[in-house]
DNA sequence: GAGTCGTGGTT
DNA sequence: TAACCAAGACT
């Protein structure tokens, strides 16, 4: 595969990302967590941004974990920014601020699988490890004709053996660029490009489509559908009052609003008033209700949202303290902070 | 093995 | 509109 692949990688590669154009340990681990389920396209501008803020191991090692999310706001899986800001500080202290040289020191770091850990040490090092990651899979999965679910364990030992088998030595890294360019551009999920693709004269499910269609993720079970009511509360200067979220669940860390009821909509004035006064005690302030928004929809990977926000008066003065994770702040410097997509957007429409 | 963890683009 | 899913890791 490397002999058909490498060739063509050189004509027709993305050569142009950035990552490409360095050799920097740092640069390279920095750009596969970002690409963990992410795509290249959304990927990109985080990649700048958060190299131009944290440029070296060090930066981000002291950098405070706000600093690291409110560059992350945006991009999703927030425990990958939680990771990376642990697994910088355990490099600087524990490797001397270079990526580790072996498979089992670079797997020890938070949030580095042997998929990515492969790739950084191939890409920084020269080193023959194959990666396996969505790209790599599709590819392998087809050109070997297997058959069943691609994330299955049969199948994963099956692909990891071909993974290191088709490896070549020493161009591990561009061979491992290939095939991820190829999936991209060829060996897509859906419409693979079979006529235009280098690896057709030994690839079994090319020889026979009805395997083409064999490639199927895991059935995903239907997303539960969930109920909540936010609380938008301004004082008279137009400040905000945003809540942080825990380290652990959804949204971990970031600034979102307070949660009024966690279960449902409350469409009813009264139950509002009532989850209103009962918040406003709980947290020494004096709130008085406004108007609910209409009901807006947000989709997480595993269950559906559906949401209202209630706007409220915020009468007392509220003094930023970390133990109670609430901040009173007004829009433009909220919107510097680390916050979840949709409070973001709904924010930006206040200002 | 299955569930958790986001978001935006494509179809 | 709704479904699909992308340079996965962790519990």
């Amino acid at each position: 595969m490397a002999e058909l692949l490498l060739p063509w990688y050189r004509r027709c590669g993305r050569h142009d990302l950035p990552w490409r154009k360095t050799q920097d340990d740092y640069a390279l681990w920095l750009a596969e967590i970002l690409l963990q389920q992410t795509q290249v396209r959304t990927a990109l501008p985080y990649y700048g941004r958060l190299l131009a803020h944290f440029p070296r191991w060090q930066d981000l090692a002291s950098a405070p974990l706000d600093a690291v999310l409110a560059q992350w706001s945006g991009l999703g899986y927030y425990a990958r920014a939680r990771n990376a800001h642990r697994a910088a500080q355990m490099v600087v202290r524990d490797h001397g601020g270079r990526f580790p040289k072996d498979r089992a020191s670079a797997m020890a770091l938070p949030g580095v699988g042997r998929s990515t850990a492969a790739a950084v040490l191939a890409s920084a090092y020269g080193q023959d490890e194959a990666i396996l990651d969505a790209n790599a899979r599709r590819v392998l999965f087809r050109t070997a004709g297997l058959v069943g679910e691609p994330r299955s364990a049969a199948n994963d030992r099956r692909l990891w053996q071909l993974a290191a088998m088709e490896t070549p030595r020493g161009t591990a890294h561009d061979y491992n660029q290939a095939i991820q360019d190829l999936g991209a551009i060829h060996c897509r999920s859906r419409r693979p490009d079979c006529p235009g693709c280098p690896l057709r004269p030994r690839c079994r499910a090319a020889a026979r489509p009805e395997l083409l269609n064999r490639y199927e993720q895991t059935h995903r079970s239907d997303r539960p559908q969930r109920y909540a009511t936010l609380l938008l509360a301004r004082d008279a200067a137009g400040r905000v009052l945003l809540h942080r979220r825990p380290e652990h669940g959804i949204w971990g860390g970031l600034w979102s609003l307070p949660i009024l009821d966690a279960s449902q909509i409350l469409t009813d004035p009264d139950q509002r008033a009532q989850a209103l006064e009962r918040y406003a005690s709980a947290c020494g302030l004096r709130l008085k209700a406004q108007s609910l928004d209409p009901v807006r929809r947000h989709l997480f990977s595993h269950f559906q949202l559906e949401y209202a926000v209630l706007h409220a008066q915020l009468r007392a003065e509220v003094v930023a303290d970390g133990d109670s994770g609430l901040v009173c702040q007004d829009i433009g410097s909220a919107l510097g902070l680390g916050l979840p997509s949709p409070i973001r957007r709904l924010l930006e429409q206040l200002d």
